[in-house]
DNA sequence: CTTGGTGCAAACATTTTGCAGCACA
DNA sequence: TGTGCTGCAAAATGTTTGCACCAAG
């Protein structure tokens, strides 16, 4: 039951005021503007379970009543990416437009069981260290990662 | 400069017999039969530098002189796939067709340079132990991973 | 011989782009 | 008010599929 069934202005969107002034302040870095169509799909975006389909997303803007292009969400998916929102995810039996919310959470890492399907987010503490160590190595400054671990019935 | 300029034989192609021998092995086990095509497939792949576009791949083999539809190249990156043979990776900036080979290297995490995009094969020796332990932990039996690692100047 | 494989071109699905009008800063 | 933004539909990818003929086991 969406509770705003009317689009909501800029300000009234839910809960999500840390990831809000993070984007905005990519798109402003940018000279690029924080439009409704941009708020309404950051805030369509952080409502997904972690991971999620760009067709669906679509399809759920729209069922919201939202009229949003694709052209639009395609475009405001890229510039969230850019703001290290959310992340592309692949897999290998689908290539289909996957993204997952990395923004606020160290549960990145991804445990995909192979006789299913099924994907959870998984978190590795350690794992960050490694990372860490090993850019270390090679002078460089750990950014961030992406994992996935493929696991199935013994 | 191909020494191979006439399409080599079954048997007469470069030194991958293991990898050949696991392929054969699958496709048997699948009902499916192990032709030319498959076997030059093969040959062109195991011959990339770890990384690969499906695209640059069908150029390399027109390139050398094979006849090759994209459609059969694609069949068969798929069935190379399903042999744990290569495997698809994904790049945040560009969706395209990406490859690594995985078979007989540890090496199959990447470490991608945010400032260039350069991408390099690397070595995460205690990660397998860690992945072990958490398939472990939930009663599941790890089949594989895959980890990219972030990285720019300091 | 029989079953599966191949090339081709058309079909597909997903993402991008050009353009004319609209809206935020 | 002027850039940038939007929707639309068309274009551009990247990948898959139907079909008639060919070839491996």
């Amino acid at each position: 039951m969406p509770a705003s069934k009317s689009a909501p202005g800029l300000e009234s969107l839910s809960v999500i005021e840390p990831v809000c002034a993070v984007f905005r302040r990519t798109l402003k870095g940018a000279g690029l503007k924080y439009t409704l169509e941009r708020a309404q799909i950051l805030d369509s975006v952080m409502r997904q379970p972690g991971l999620f389909h760009a067709d669906e997303l679509i399809r759920g803007l729209k069922d919201e009543g939202f009229r949003v292009s694709k052209a639009t969400v395609y475009r405001t998916l890229k510039l969230m990416q850019d703001s290290g929102i959310i992340q592309r995810v692949l897999f290998d039996d689908d290539d289909a437009g996957r993204y997952q919310v990395v923004f606020g959470t160290s549960a990145v890492d991804l445990l995909i069981r192979t006789d299913n399907g099924e994907a959870m987010q998984i978190e590795i503490p350690e794992l960050k260290a490694i990372c860490d160590r090993l850019c270390e190595s090679r002078g460089l400054e750990l950014k961030g990662h992406r994992l996935q671990i493929f696991a199935g019935p013994k």
